[in-house]
DNA sequence: AAGAAGAGTGTAAGCGCTTACAAATTTAGC
DNA sequence: GCTAAATTTGTAAGCGCTTACACTCTTCTT
């Protein structure tokens, strides 16, 4: 197997009897290119195979071909659905898809996002799934040239899809609050900062006003950062029970943290609903068996949706002016984690 | 925030009064290049807070600086934690990480190995992640260029790390047979083919061998083909008992079969280890919660050490000569979803 | 002390593509 | 049927970097 002796746009012109520059053209289906030109260069194109070479189109001032996804983690299950969901849209779409994790840590979302010369050289765009951002970083990347649009956050100035998370929260707390629970707990997402969640911030909210709505105050040793893992719902789910006190109902920031919490109930040979009732967000694969009850939400929709937003994005000519935010359903689901307090 | 105006190799030229040749070579560590002439360009480079234009370098001849990670699919378990700790090790080295999932679809396998150009276009290496190739495909990628490494794959001329899956699927089915059970089933991975898990046909084998060893034959109506999913496992099960025979008791390729298949039995009102024993491999983290006995293998570990393979591979000058195999440690783990037959 | 060998540096020619701008061709207008 | 305008095509100048190759100094040789 010889090394492929790189065909380049100067063979396809060669080949279609023009010039590279006409070529140049009709491939990048530009205006101005006559049909029996736009025609020899397809035809001339595909007998050679002909790939355009990214680095030198980007280095001629095009672009790159490829988008970031920038996500607070790779291996939580809504970020794992996501990004494939997303990278399925972008590959189909041409678009290579860079994979940045922040990996829940503070100093890789400051060298990501204090960085955005270096991001945007070798990406045209990027996709922002649940990412916490400052005003400033927000700004900065607004106006860093690159086209933007993400999941899960709102007040951005590009277009956002989402689910609407406090009142997912809300809804879900309401669901605990309707069944008799009103000693209320909340396996929180971490606190807003640097490498977290904008997600769990919503919830939080969404948690305390349906709380206040019912004239009932938060407990502050009933609010655990649990982050959003199986581990931190365990962790946090421990802590509560043995340094703190137990609550009469459990709203999991996600399913992970409610699986985690799951785990310790059992670790204290307990179990919901018959010592806690608990609901978490997401309607992972495992809530079903589990018997979860919780709100879910469409994930892999997310993904996709926010792909193509960004595609869009990345086609439209000027600025975009006018930002949209998409916001998808989610649903109550009923399981036997939860239950009417007696 | 204004658009940066990009500062290039003659900026640094100029501020440390050396020429731009001069300042290439010593960014990129090349020999011939005077201490104080480094220290110079270091200086420049970093007060100018410079970052080389990746399409210029790979167009003038040199390297892309991002390397691509194959899975069969982003969202398992399995891939979703390889991913991550292979993109942190990427990271950390300065490469890009560029995501490509074959979406467990031959199609999209096809249309990627099938135009190595086009990768090696974008990418310095690959890290292969199970993925089942042809002969020819491994030539191919072999011959393209391209540095490569791997999880989970063998005889194949470049580096690899994994765990030795027959071995491990020998265990696990010894396990079964030890504590009394004869009468197997296997819940297993898709057969070979383009878009398919290397792994899967080696567990497959190392049961085969197990039973063979005990002089027991396989039945094939207990030989289920169930991906590597949840979804996978839970129709397989319900494949299993509804349609051909119950067994004593079952291996499943992976923990997230497992769980799948545990989700079929609930739903006929069944469990294990009552009326069937089951085991699994990978030690998930649900896995604990649930009682499935299983082979644990270290991930992460697998990732992060293939990633480093990959990068040794791309700064080693010449090609290849001795590609080395690594092989991990599982272990079995038991809990109660296996116990003695009655 | 003169010449060979080396080390360090600079010059200039691209890599394959995009993009003003100029040139050539077609179409429209009167 | 001839000019003005519109449309299509070509020319050439880079984009920022790498890399032969030429060149200037230092060091050793003998």
């Amino acid at each position: 197997m010889a090394k492929a002796p790189r065909v380049t746009i100067q063979d396809v012109a060669a080949l279609s009897g023009l010039s590279i520059c006409t070529v140049s053209r009709a491939l990048r289906g530009l205006p101005n290119v006559s049909e029996t030109a736009q025609l020899k260069v397809a035809d001339a194109a595909t007998k050679l195979g002909y790939k355009a070479s990214s680095a030198a189109s980007r280095l001629a001032g095009g672009t790159t071909g490829s988008v970031a996804i920038i996500a607070p983690t790779a291996t939580a299950w809504f970020f794992a659905k996501a990004v494939e969901a997303a990278e399925e849209v972008f590959a189909d779409s041409g678009f290579d898809t860079v994979l940045i994790s922040l990996r829940n840590t503070p100093s890789v979302h400051r060298k990501v996002f204090g960085d955005l010369d270096a991001l945007s050289q070798r990406v045209d765009g990027v996709l922002l799934l649940n990412i916490a951002l400052s005003d400033a970083e927000v700004e900065a990347l607004a106006s860093s040239g690159l086209a933007v649009a993400s999941v899960g956050m709102h007040n951005v100035p590009w277009d956002n899809v989402g689910i609407d998370n406090e009142d997912a929260a809300w809804k879900a707390t309401n669901h605990l609050l309707g069944l008799g629970h009103w000693d209320l707990a909340i396996l929180s997402g971490r606190e807003p900062g640097a490498g977290s969640v904008v997600t769990a911030t919503d919830r939080l909210h969404g948690f305390r006003r349906a709380l206040a709505e019912h004239d009932l105050t938060v407990d502050p040793d009933l609010v655990v950062d649990a982050g959003s893992s199986i581990e931190g719902g365990r962790r946090a789910m421990t802590e509560l029970i043995e340094n703190r006190r137990m609550p009469s109902a459990i709203f999991a920031g996600c399913d992970e943290t409610a699986f985690g919490a799951l785990m310790a109930l059992r670790d204290l040979g307990l179990s919901a609903p018959k010592n806690v009732s608990i609901i978490g967000i997401d309607d992972h694969q495992m809530s079903w068996f589990l018997g979860l009850s919780t709100m879910a939400q469409p994930v892999a929709d997310q993904g996709a949706f926010a792909a193509n937003l960004l595609i869009e994005g990345l086609q439209r000519p000027g600025p975009l002016t006018a930002p949209a935010s998409h916001v998808l359903d989610t649903k109550l689901i009923e399981r036997k984690s939860t239950r009417r307090k007696r």
